[in-house]
Parts: C-alpha cells; sequence; structure tokens
DNA sequence: CTTATTTCAGATGAACTGAAATGC
DNA sequence: CGCATTTCAGTTTATCTGAAATAA
C-alpha cells in the first residue's frame, strides 16, 4: 500500500456533536460518517424506491458481472436468504435477471438489466457531487491515502462471518 | 483470511471481492469497513445482549452526559420516538437514569449509571483491540491523518436531516 | 400560536432462524 | 456423504408515521 502520505495537515476545527471531544475512537468517527453518508443516499435513493442494500447490490454488480446471491449476501453481510429474496424484489422490477450458471447448476448468475444500467447512470452524478462534497476539504493526494487507509482496515478486519 | 501472514511490505494485495476493481468510490470503502466494524461489534456486543445502536448511545453519554433523548436521536440519525423508546429500554435494565432538566422541564436529561459505566469498562480493552487490529497496517501518523480526513468528512456532510 | 420534547399506538419492512430441495 | 446455494415459511425486532400531552 505506497502510503505516501505526507501531511496529515489539520483539515478542520469545527465544533460538532461528532467531536466535542478530543479524540473519540476511529471505529466511532467511521460509524458517525457512514451514518451521514446513509442519510444522504437514503434521501438520494428514496425517489426511485431502492434501499441502501439494494443500491450497493447493483453497483457491486455493475464492477462484477454474473455474481451469485449467495456471494452478494457475503459481501453485506447478511445471510443468503435476506440477499436472496432481495434480489428476487429486485428481478420483479426488473432491475436485475438470473440464469443457472452452466458449471455449477445450483448457482443463479445474476446481471443487471439495460434498465438498472440506465438508472444506475442517471444516479453517478449525484452519487459523485456527494463524494465530493464530502471530500471537499482533502486534497487530491488525501483523498488517495484516505482511500488507501480504507482500504488497510477493511482487509485488516477480514470476513468475519465465515 | 489469508495474508496477514509475513509480507510486512503491502498490506493490501489480498484479492478480495471489496477491492477486486481499481478505485470504487470513498463512499462505498467506508460503507464496507463500517459492515466490517459492525460484524465484530455485534460479536462483541451478544454477549451482553446490546445493539450497536445502544453501545454508541451508551458510549456518547460517558462523553456528554445528560444529554436529553431528541439530541441522542439527531446524533445517530433516528426518530426521537425510536432513540426514546432505545432510552427506555436502557432505563428498564438499569443502564441509564433520567430526570426533567429544571431549566427546560419538556427535556428528559439523561445519565449513565455506576453499573453502566462498569460495564462500558469491561469492554473498552476489547473494543479498543479491535480498533488496533483495524489500523495495524498504519502508522501513528497515518492513524491521525485517518482521523482528520474522517472528521472533516463528518462536518462537510452535516447534519443533513435538518 | 408555534415549536420542541416526550410518550402512546399501530403499521411496516427488513432482517433473522429453521427446514427442505437441488446439485456438486 | 458432506457442503453450498437457493427457496419457502414463520417470526422477531427495529424503525417508522401519526397523534396527543406538556411546556417553553
Amino acid at each position: 500500500m505506497s502510503a505516501s502520505v505526507g501531511l496529515p495537515d489539520d483539515v478542520v476545527d469545527d465544533v460538532d456533536i461528532a467531536d466535542v471531544d478530543p479524540a473519540p475512537t476511529l471505529l466511532y468517527a467511521i460509524k458517525q460518517v457512514e451514518l451521514a453518508i446513509r442519510a444522504h443516499m437514503d434521501d438520494l435513493l428514496r425517489p426511485m424506491n431502492l434501499t441502501a442494500l439494494q443500491y450497493t447490490a447493483l453497483t457491486v454488480l455493475r464492477r462484477r458481472d454474473g455474481l451469485s446471491s449467495a456471494e452478494l449476501a457475503r459481501n453485506s453481510f447478511v445471510t443468503a436468504q435476506t440477499m436472496g429474496e432481495m434480489i428476487t424484489t429486485l428481478e420483479r422490477r426488473g432491475l436485475v435477471q438470473r440464469r443457472v450458471d452452466p458449471a455449477d447448476r445450483r448457482r443463479m448468475l445474476t446481471s443487471l438489466t439495460d434498465d438498472a444500467r440506465v438508472m444506475l447512470r442517471e444516479y453517478d452524478a449525484r452519487v459523485d457531487e456527494l463524494e465530493r462534497t464530502m471530500v471537499d476539504g482533502l486534497s487530491p493526494r488525501q483523498r488517495n491515502a484516505f482511500r488507501d487507509y480504507l482500504s488497510a482496515c477493511r482487509n485488516a478486519l477480514g470476513d468475519p462471518a465465515h
């Protein structure tokens, strides 16, 4: 992970319920940011009647076509049953389609429909803007460092449920 | 998972569903880390029969005694009713106590009980260890930068619900 | 009068556990 | 046979919306 971070620089000195105390834990800081993101995302997603979990599944499928429902479940830390039901919902809405994996006929390979791709593209700009707003105070170099840190954290925590 | 055995060099060269693609969004990366944290925290909290939200409320109260239920709700992006019910549950379990705010008799000031403080202290070590595991690959300087970035993000996203 | 906080009363949805069918 | 995936069924629990009481 290169790191390559140079300068931690003081980025904020705003006083807020989130940081009125010197140093709450990083765990808590991450949770707070995720809560704030989710509130914004829910607002964004509500018009298209998608939950954050559904949206996540769709964007994961856009990057990695043909995952099975069980694989998507592991990615989002929910049970296979929960994800299976969610995929069924998306299928009924015409956003994904499934076909039996010819190499392993137990599995169902899931793909986005063209409708889903169009819909996701319409939201890309808004999601990008949310991300830009979020990292507004960070330099490009800091953003890269931030991404590296997050990746390191995710890898360090592993896949605990399995 | 594998890795983490030798290779002190690159923190991440594990191929994983979380980073098989070059650069998913920071939004997604944060969500993934938070999901991983929550899975670990749920495991940690299950023995004491606390949800992540309840634990968060308790630790917030430890830092900022005497918040009202409505304030706690805003901090966690849930409705006042939801937080009110959760605080009632904690009160019945003897983990918090409430008293009317003498300065504004509509409000109920919430405080931890001694029992709650003891319980939280018992878990501090385990939570600290989880955090240490998570940032294992980061230098102290990087950890500080990471904290700054998170704080900047949280502040940039504001309190959308109000 | 309007607003904030709390509380009561449903309604809902999203998740879970358990179990069965299928196929490797 | 054991294990993974999917699907069906039932349940729980957390959260929400709506409405009323209180007090500033």
